[in-house]
DNA sequence: AAGCACCCCAACCGCTCGATC
DNA sequence: TGATCGAGCGGTTGGGGTGCT
């Protein structure tokens, strides 16, 4: 504790801080039979008796500590010291840069569920330490995770980097779509928060000690919900020897979404995506003005693509935020910086020092696109940020796959200049080609970037982006990365492959991309070849592999998500349950 | 050295949810 | 069925630490 823990620091807790009667009743001793608690830092005496009466009756019933021990805490106050800060297995000190991606990665699925994080969290951190068991069986305090959260924010705000790696959107995206593909289109929001929120990830502490005594098989699967033979295909195609792969979506605009939403340094892969920069000026210029202010709005389904991103990082950081409330007044913490950016493309690449919030405020609201989305921000409750995008995604897709969405999307242009200011339809007219929302092929695109994307497993924080080479060795593209901050651009890739800036926004929008992609878009065949085969024994060798923990452990984040994600596959394989 | 701003984090606070009666 | 209670969660606060001017 920081905080200087005084004796003599005693304060009368309110009535209504301490929900239980009984402790007021059972106050006693010095405490002169009023409801006079102790506040404040906790000093070692106290520490000692609450472990000393947990040990004698467990956790559980805190307002009986009181009572039971004769310390003048209320039962809520022995609980969150016991949680945070006396439990056994806590997790001390900073995190890692490993443990620092995991919360991200969580934070982009579950928003703001700090408790569950740590939860889960916990999981993922026995999955990478198969080899080690009992070693690293601590769990995160969600306190910290929220005090780290917050901090981060406010750093990333403050200099304009996004909060989400872009590994962290391609692997949310990704997930998206698979809800997408094994439940289906417009089934509201039980697609991934199933696997992360509905799921209890709840892990008894009795589960885990019991670890050392069940090596060699998972002794803890948590309730994992059933994985589809798409999904696990899927995962299969997002496996590293599948990453030869373009990104082709058949959801493009679904990942199109996301990338405006998270043009961070080194955010995205893919061949042959440009920046503004390598348009000719005015080119660029049209795509950024259409990009940002006249953006294909559909109003039947109330989808603003651009939009999406701002809005959502103001009204949906996790879902928590009413749906058709409009926002206004101070951002959330939460929300992830690079909103302000979307608002200067200009400035994007050597992105300034913050600008200030309310300005963006000011500048959303004003915006009558984003009046108009206000009116469906129905991201599922509870969801991450990503969540809330991504849910703006599906609906994307999900207007795509019906003619009268289609018609709807068409007459959206009543609404601005769409027809020439998309920046969809002036760099990739064919976008509509690659439109089958349900093929897997779309997956394999996100599970190549979420999955198949290693990152730099130490040294450095999660500011600072994984190295470009990791992504250049699994894609054959190179990301180059040069915000403020972080440069990682290997300097003989820039030379010998096509460069992306994916600093910029815009960088996906580029007019070569589906040129690039083409070749493999159009190799169906072969990838129905490999879809069969990924169903058969690749399948389970991907799963064993994961099931081994090298793949969590030694390639990093990315398949750690990748772990987790295909945990029911693994129990299934495993037979366990 | 003083003042200031910011960071970090423990603890508080209000609220929600589920169980029980 | 509604009231009550216990437990937990997420947001916020407040104070010490730290670095800069």
């Amino acid at each position: 504790m920081k905080r200087k823990t005084t004796e003599s620091e005693d304060e009368v807790l309110p009535k209504d801080q301490c929900e239980s009667p009984s402790i007021t009743e059972s106050s006693g001793g010095s405490a002169g039979g009023g409801a006079v608690l102790k506040k404040g830092p906790w000093t070692s005496a106290e520490d000692a008796i609450l472990v000393e009466y947990v040990k004698k009756h467990g956790e559980g019933n805190w307002n009986a500590v009181q009572k039971h021990s004769g310390l003048f805490r209320c039962g809520k106050s022995c609980r969150l010291r016991w949680a945070n800060h006396l439990r056994p297995n806590l997790k001390k000190g900073t995190f890692t840069a490993e443990e620092e991606r995991l919360i991200i990665e969580l934070h982009a699925k579950m928003g703001n569920k700090w408790a569950r994080m740590a939860a889960h969290s916990f999981c993922l951190s026995y999955l990478d330490d198969l080899d080690d068991l009992g070693v690293n069986m601590n769990r995160f305090k969600d306190n910290e995770i929220k005090n780290y959260w917050n901090t981060r924010i406010k750093r990333r705000q403050r200099a304009g980097l996004p909060l989400y790696p872009p590994e962290v959107c391609f692997q949310a995206l990704q997930e998206s779509q698979h809800d997408q593909d094994t439940v289906g289109v417009n089934v509201g929001d039980g697609g991934h928060h199933n696997l992360l929120q509905t799921n209890s990830y709840e892990i008894p502490d009795v589960i885990f000690e019991s670890l050392k005594a069940n090596q060699g098989v998972l002794p803890y699967i948590p309730e994992l919900p059933d994985i589809s033979a798409s999904s696990m295909l899927l995962k299969g195609l997002g496996s590293p020897q599948y990453c030869t792969l373009p990104p082709i979506l058949p959801q493009q605009k679904c990942l199109q979404a996301s990338f405006e939403l998270f043009p961070s340094p080194g955010a995205g892969v893919g061949n042959g995506f440009s920046s503004f920069e390598q348009f000719p000026d005015d080119t660029g210029d049209k795509v950024a003005q259409s990009f940002g202010l006249s953006y294909p709005f559909d109003p039947a389904t109330k989808n603003s693509r651009s939009f999406a991103v701002i809005q959502g990082g103001h009204s949906l950081p996790n879902g928590n935020s009413s749906a058709s409330k409009p926002t206004s007044g101070a951002v959330k913490l939460e929300l992830p910086s690079l909103q302000y950016a979307e608002t200067d493309f200009g400035s994007w690449v050597a992105s300034p020092p913050s600008p200030l919030l309310e300005s963006v405020d000011a500048f959303i609201q004003s915006s009558p696109v984003a009046v108009t989305f206000e009116a469906d921000c129905s991201s599922p409750r509870n969801s991450g940020l990503l969540d809330a995008l991504l849910h703006e995604a599906k609906n994307l897709s999900s207007a795509k796959n019906h003619p009268s969405d289609k018609s709807s999307n068409s007459s959206s242009a009543t609404h601005g200049d769409i027809a020439d200011s998309s920046a969809f339809n002036i760099y990739n007219p064919e976008w509509g080609e690659y439109g089958d929302p349900i093929s897997p092929f779309g997956h394999s695109a996100t599970s190549i970037f979420s999955e198949c994307t290693p990152l730099s497993a130490s040294g450095s924080s999660l500011d600072e982006q994984p190295p470009p080479e990791t992504l250049t060795a699994m894609t054959g593209f190179t990301v180059k990365s040069e915000p403020v901050d972080q440069v990682w651009t290997s300097e003989r890739e820039k030379e010998t492959t096509p460069r992306l800036d994916l600093t910029r926004p815009d960088a996906l929008l580029g007019a070569d991309w589906p040129e690039q992609s083409s070749g493999y878009i159009k190799d169906q065949s072969a990838m129905s070849e490999a879809i069969a085969t990924l169903l058969g024994d690749d399948l389970a060798s991907d799963y064993k592999h994961v099931a081994s923990g090298t793949s969590a452990s030694s390639q990093g984040w990315g398949l750690n998500c990748c772990a987790w994600n295909n945990m029911p596959a693994v129990c299934q394989m495993s037979g366990l349950p």
